[in-house]
DNA sequence: GCGCTACTGCGTATGCCGTATACGTTACAG
DNA sequence: CTGTAACGTATACGGCATACGCAGTAGCGC
C-alpha cells in the first residue's frame, strides 16, 4: 500500500501505466504476456460474470499463466481494476460538433456514457479512487468541458456541472444494475416481471402505517411503469437526463 | 443464496426481519444476543473503520461471541448489510411542513439524506438491492414523496424526481468519500492539500495532448476550488443540489 | 417429574481470496 | 564468457464467508 505512486510523477502507479510511462524492459529474457492482454482478459470476465468473479487467479488462467505471474505486469488488483477501467471507457465518440448547442453536447455525451457504462455494468462498482486522470477519463472530461465553451459559466461552475451529470449518469446506470443482479439472483426472473410484485409488497408494508403520500400514489392507480428497465428506450434515463439538464439550462439562463 | 426469500410473503430475509416479522423464538436456551446489538456493533465497526472491516468475525469479537454464533441471529453478512442500512438510515427528521413548498422540503429532504450518509459513509458502498423495502427507507420515500403533493406531477414524474434526487445525494457523498479515501491512503494528507497537486498533475498530463477545453479551463485562473471537500459547508453540494430542483421546477412549471 | 426435542452457542473445516517470498531459469550487458 | 536483472512459478500465509456437527439447555407433552 505504501508503494502506490510511481516514483516519476507521485501518479497512481495503475494510471502512470495507463498514460504509457512504464520502466525499461531491462535485461532478462523475453516477456510471455503485456499489460493490454491482461487488462482484456480481464474485462472480458467481468462483462460475463460480473466484478466478482474477476479474481487474480481467474484471470491468471484465463490468459493461461500462473497467478503469480501477473503481478510482473500489474502492481495489484488495484492497479489492474484502474486499467480495466480506463481500457473500457476508450475514447468517447466525437459529438455533434459546437454548432449544435451545449444541450445536444451533453446529451449526447451523457448517452454515450451511459452506453459505456451499461456495456460494462462493473464498471459503476469501482469506487472512483481520483478525479479524471487516466487517459481516456481526461479525454472524456475534454469533451463534456468543451461542450460548455461559450455559455458564461466559469471554471468551477462548468466542474459543478460535470460532477453532477456525470455523478446522474453514474448512478442510473448504477441502479438498474443493482436492480437487475437482484432480481437475477431472485430466481433468474427480469425486473419488468418482478416489479407487480414489489408494488404489492410495498402495498402490504405500508397498509397499516402512516404513508399517506404513498397511498395516495398507489390510489392513482399507474405506478407499474416506473423503475423501468428498457434495454434501449431507457424512458427514465432520459427522465433525469432532462431534469439535471433543465438545471443547467436554468443556471446559463441567470448567468447571462 | 437460494433461501434468500422468507416463507411468508417473498420478502429478502433481512428486510421481513426489519419488520419485525421473525419466526417464533421457539423452545430451546434462552438467546444470549439480540439482532439489535449484532447490527450496532457492525455500525460501529464501519463508521469507525470503514466497511471493509466489518467481518463476520470482527462483529462477533466485538460483541463478545464466536464468529458462527451470528448466524444464528442473521442469514448472512448480507442480511447484515441491509438491516445496518435500514438502522443507520433511521427516521428521517419531520421536515418543515407542506406550508413551505416543495421546494423547501426536497431541499430539507435531501439534506438530512446527505448528513446520514455522511455519517455513515459506509452506506454508499453497499449497492442498492431492491427499490425501498425496509421500513425507514419506505418512511424516507414517504416524506420526499409527500413534498410532491400538489405539484400537479403524475406518480411516474413524483418517481423520477425521487430517484434522481436520490441519486445526486448518493452520487455526491459517494465522490468526497471516495475521495477523501484515497488521499487518507496516500499518505494521510486530506484532499485539501492534495487538490493542487491533482491540478499540477493534469495540467502536465495534458500539455502535449489536444485537450483545448482543459487548457482553456487553466487558462482562466481559478480551478483550485473545485472538487471542495468542506466539512459543513458543502458549496459542491448545494451547487448540484439547486440544479436538480431548478430542473424539477421547469418541470413542474411546465405542467402547471 | 420426566424425557423428548428444538434450539442454543461454538469448534472445526472447506474453499475461496490477495499477495509476500523464494526459487530455478533465461538472456542481455559488460 | 560471465554476472545479474528480470522472467515465470510454486509455495505459503493470513483473512474471508460459511457449511456442518456437536454438546448442552430449557420448555413442552405426558
Amino acid at each position: 500500500m505504501a508503494k502506490q505512486r510511481t516514483a516519476q510523477n507521485g501518479l497512481p502507479a495503475g494510471v502512470a501505466a495507463a498514460w504509457g510511462l512504464r520502466e525499461r524492459p531491462g535485461r532478462g529474457p523475453a516477456r510471455g504476456l503485456d499489460v493490454a492482454r491482461i487488462v482484456r482478459a480481464a474485462i472480458a470476465v467481468a462483462d460475463a460474470e460480473g466484478l466478482g468473479a474477476v479474481s487474480m487467479s481467474r484471470v491468471a488462467t484465463e490468459v493461461g499463466v500462473s497467478t503469480m505471474a501477473l503481478y510482473r505486469y500489474v502492481e495489484g488488483k488495484n492497479d489492474l481494476l484502474i486499467l480495466m477501467e480506463d481500457e473500457a471507457a476508450g475514447t468517447p465518440p466525437p459529438g455533434p460538433g459546437p454548432g449544435a448547442g451545449w444541450r445536444a453536447g451533453l446529451e449526447h455525451w451523457a448517452r454515450a456514457h451511459r452506453d459505456v457504462l451499461t456495456r460494462h455494468l462493473w464498471m459503476v462498482r469501482i469506487p472512483i479512487s481520483t478525479p479524471p486522470l487516466s487517459p481516456h477519463s481526461v479525454e472524456w472530461m475534454e469533451l463534456a468541458l468543451g461542450c460548455l465553451r461559450g455559455t458564461g459559466l466559469d471554471a468551477e461552475e462548468k466542474l459543478g456541472v460535470l460532477i453532477t451529470l456525470n455523478g446522474y449518469v453514474r448512478s442510473s446506470v448504477s441502479l438498474t444494475a443493482d436492480i437487475a443482479e437482484a432480481a437475477r439472483g431472485e430466481g433468474g426472473a427480469d425486473w419488468e416481471e418482478l416489479e407487480p410484485r414489489y408494488w404489492r409488497l410495498l402495498t402490504q408494508l405500508t397498509a397499516a402505517g402512516d404513508f399517506p403520500a404513498i397511498k395516495e400514489m398507489f390510489a392513482s392507480g399507474e405506478v407499474d411503469t416506473a423503475f423501468e428497465e428498457e434495454g434501449e428506450g431507457s424512458a427514465d434515463f432520459e427522465f433525469g437526463l432532462a431534469l439535471v439538464l433543465d438545471g443547467t439550462q436554468a443556471l446559463i439562463e441567470r448567468r447571462a
